[in-house]
DNA sequence: CTTGTTACTATGAATTTCATAGCAATATGG
DNA sequence: CCATATTGCTATGAAATTCATAGTAACAAG
């Protein structure tokens, strides 16, 4: 008789949980890094999480029902929509940030180097992984940093869209 | 032809993406919440995340496997264990803590209240929600934080319990 | 009037989740 | 001893989700 009721984790106090019953969800994350790295169209989404489209499709009303989306037209006949961040979705980058920072040091060898750097404006130096700035020590915020990625982390993204565009 | 070639997400040189195929799961977040609250064994877990048995040994069985958690025996005849986070567990901390401050900041309405506050020990006061003290602006680190819990949802987690025992 | 582009929807098989039940090994109380 | 309680799971089958694959709708370009 190993049974819980009333699993309403929307109900509970805890924020953690709150966040996971919008967010905690592979797809999700993918989708959010995505919007993050300026993809804003549904096929770069698709290419670069390499989802399925029904999976895009279902986060991405999933992430404007929660309000951290926005559809935005680009284009009438036929009707085309861009997705955008809002100011819930932007508020998300801290933890995306910190999920780098993990995944950087303990779910990659060192040999295999980073993906990206960024650059803290306001001092113009390498930012680091952490919630402050390494060169400066100030907490980074999303308007202050400038992400580059490395060629090696570019050409597999080139690479991921080259090899859809040959399926279609 | 919509298709994707190649999904293999844990060969990307993106740390989101790595780390994601490790936590990219709410059950496995809430699992880590439980240990960094300090509940190590299985029953505590399974009444507090609202698991089913499987899913939670599921989830321990992958934190395991992926060097997030040990099993410790507190326990022979019979065979009883107890769930402590590694290193690599310990790390995840402050992707905890970003979730939990985007939790509060947007999944709450203000009326609810806080789920817990945390003292900063270096400097006394309370740390706020942010990845730096908001008393004293110096980084914030796992070993440096007490949490306590407030009187609602501490009666929240007790009722949880209790309703958990209630069944068995 | 054929081919290409973009953003999906449709379908069915495979996998995962969920609710519920049950069990094994031992401790505890009478 | 013997019944009941405790703890940590495993077993089972229905329901829901995911995945791979295919196809469609609405136009644009040549």
């Amino acid at each position: 008789m190993a049974k819980i009721k009333d699993n309403k984790t929307d109900q509970t106090l805890c924020p953690v949980a709150r966040a996971e019953t919008v967010v905690g969800d592979r797809w999700t994350v993918l989708v959010l890094r995505e919007l993050f790295a300026r993809s804003h169209r549904f096929e770069e989404i698709q290419a670069q999480t390499g989802g399925t489209p029904q999976m895009i499709t279902a986060r991405l009303k999933k992430l404007e029902a929660d309000g951290l989306v926005t559809r935005r037209i680009y284009n009438k006949h036929p009707l085309r929509h861009e997705y955008h961040l809002t100011e819930k979705g932007e508020a998300f980058f801290p933890v995306l940030m910190a999920l780098r920072a993990w995944g950087e040091a303990w779910c990659k060898s060192p040999k295999e180097g980073r993906a990206m750097t960024y650059t803290h404006v306001v001092c113009g130096k390498p930012a680091g992984l952490g919630p402050v700035c390494e060169s400066c020590g100030e907490p980074v915020r999303r308007a202050d940093m400038v992400g580059e990625r490395l060629p090696k982390y570019q050409k597999e993204r080139d690479a991921r869209w080259e090899a859809f565009k040959a399926t279609r």
